[in-house]
DNA sequence: CGCCTATCGTTGTCATATACAACTATCTAT
DNA sequence: ATAGATAGTTGTATATGACAACGATAGGCG
């Protein structure tokens, strides 16, 4: 077995997540398409269905998407009827998000079909194998927004 | 511990992952700037620097981007002097794109900065853990890619 | 009570990335 | 020699997103 060290994995690492990213953004424009709504309406629907009466800054924050696009957003699942904003009560400047029945469904659909094409990638896996996927995805996630949030990208950024 | 099954794991995986790509995404929009690249220039020169003499028409395949796209990325890369373009010896129609010096070292300090920040997350994994997660990307990305390649969308693609 | 400031969302404007289609120049096979 | 295929370029349209200016509302403080 060929020893490897921190260093020559976070190169193999740089390299297998530029791959998959490249692969990621070259899927998600493709998908454009899927039951009428756009790749980031997909994931505006799923923050409103995940967490019913957010609000469109939470929506931008959630997203991590400029309040105006997150305005903009928000009106074209409205005008799709996907979901509905009511303003809050006791807030009047604020705008409580939910999904509609049709919202719901519509993301369901969404997720199942993402579920089934990922669970071909988990075929050949076994129950520990999965699991240690899933938590190594999820490290990388986690491992990236906080680096996000601190301001560390990874170059050009002021320290 | 939890039983999963196989489909709830991929429950689990279609979470996190898109939590990634979410944070990938963004981490990319905000980086636009780094060295002088954009994003898509820096993938645009790391295709060039790992495999020279590349024609424009490889490099959109590689990249996943249509011929005209990928045109333009070279020209912004050969007028910042990141590339250059020669004609083809045999064939006048096609040009090899080559690195320039400072091309190569742009591109090495981009690939530093990025494995050092990858490192970061690899800091709490012992070899046989960095070597399992760097296996299950590129699991995930030759996947992603094989759907991609089948025509396989996850969804609304006629099949 | 009335004003000042902060906050929420919207709208106007602009930049960028990308696709698609039409085009030019070149090559290749018949 | 010519027809068709191929490499790359250019014109144009669309979508996504940011930034800035704005209107409406809320809340604190004199």
């Amino acid at each position: 077995m060929t020893t490897t060290t921190q260093q020559s994995d976070a190169r193999a690492l740089t390299a297998v997540l530029s791959d998959l990213i490249r692969v990621i953004q070259f899927r998600d424009r493709d998908r454009a398409c899927c039951y009428g709504l756009s790749v980031s309406q997909c994931y505006g629907l799923a923050a409103v269905v995940e967490t019913p009466e957010l609000t469109v800054n939470d929506l931008a924050a959630s997203l991590f998407l400029e309040k105006s696009t997150a305005s903009r957003l928000v009106n074209g699942l409205t005008e799709s009827g996907f979901i509905t904003k009511t303003p809050d009560s006791h807030d009047r400047r604020t705008l409580r998000l939910c999904p509609t029945p049709r919202g719901e469904a519509v993301h369901s659909a969404i997720q199942g079909d993402l579920e089934r094409e990922y669970g071909h990638l988990l075929t050949e896996l076994d129950a520990k194998g999965r699991a240690s996927l899933v938590r190594a995805i999820q490290r990388l996630a986690t491992g990236f927004a906080a680096s996000v949030e601190t301001g560390g990208g990874s170059c050009c950024v002021v320290r």
